[in-house]
DNA sequence: CGCATTTGACCGGCGC
DNA sequence: GCGCCGGTCAAATGCG
């Protein structure tokens, strides 16, 4: 069973190796391409596996708790890590997290620092096919990924819940609509369901500062949805805890693609 | 004492 | 077929 992720995971590396570690990545005029590569990528993966990577400058961690290499900035989620490898070909470990925010939560994260910019660090996340990310906070509890115990329904892990959204084939890349077609958007409904919960990828439920289930986050896509104003200033106001987020909403409107990337 | 982290071992796939 | 490599497991350790 967690070999099939583990294969997964592997062959997307593959794929991904040449992608996420390129300085001069995708950037704002790249959208189309990026849609190109995701649904690129459909016919080789398995439905069951998705993976998003996101580059974190490092500076912007650095309010964040930070032992090692692969100390992962905090986000919204509680992580555990479960292990650590050196890397071939870079100078850095890449550590293991797996989502402990919710019991059976099956999404983990890879975060490692990028060998080509060693202030940038890449952080992959993983999650199965139409899984909802995990969108409890534990980073507010302080600078332990511990999981806090939470009123909240549990997330079905091995049930893909369904993803109904797809009312039109349109989701959202750093701050842009894209038109996609229903087999992409079926493919990565995972991803599209995060998108359209903001209006750039990063503001992704990755990125939310807000306290919700998966369930009641993919209801409340209103809430998430508006363009960054003063409203989001309020919103993201307790972000400090979550300098990838701030990194991005700061970025968002100038820097677009420049300061995080996401394939 | 309970939980998270660390770290070495192990596993399975892939390339040669 | 073998070795390499990435990813995970699990016991040991540390910390609050």
């Amino acid at each position: 069973m967690k070999r099939g992720l583990d294969q997964m995971a592997r062959s997307y590396n593959d794929h991904e190796s040449s992608q996420e570690t390129g300085p001069e990545s995708p950037n704002s005029s790249t959208f189309n391409d990026m849609k190109a590569l995701i649904c690129s990528h459909s016919p080789k993966r398995r439905r069951s596996v998705e993976k998003r990577v996101v580059n974190v400058p490092m500076k912007e961690m650095e309010g964040s708790r930070h032992k090692g290499d692969t100390t992962p900035p905090s986000d919204s989620w509680a992580w555990r890590k479960y292990g650590q490898k050196p890397i071939k070909g870079s100078p850095y470990p890449r550590g293991y997290y797996r989502c402990s925010s919710t019991k059976g939560c099956p999404a983990r994260k890879q975060v490692e620092r990028s060998k080509d910019d060693p202030t940038m660090i890449l952080i992959t996340y993983t999650s199965e096919h139409n899984h909802p990310w995990p969108l409890t906070s534990s980073s507010r509890n302080g600078p332990k990924t511990k999981p806090e115990p939470k009123p909240e329904p549990e997330p079905e892990p091995e049930v893909e819940p369904d993803v109904e959204e797809e009312e039109d084939n349109k989701f959202m890349v750093l701050g842009r609509e894209i038109e996609t077609t229903p087999s992409c958007v079926d493919e990565f409904a995972w991803f599209t369901e995060m998108e359209t919960t903001s209006s750039t990828i990063l503001e992704s439920p990755i990125f939310s500062s807000e306290k919700k289930t998966p369930v009641s986050a993919a209801a409340d896509d209103v809430a998430v949805f508006f363009p960054m104003g003063e409203e989001d200033e309020s919103l993201f106001a307790d972000l400090g805890e979550l300098p990838e987020c701030s990194v991005v909403f700061r970025h968002r409107s100038s820097v677009v693609g420049s300061q995080v990337e996401i394939f």
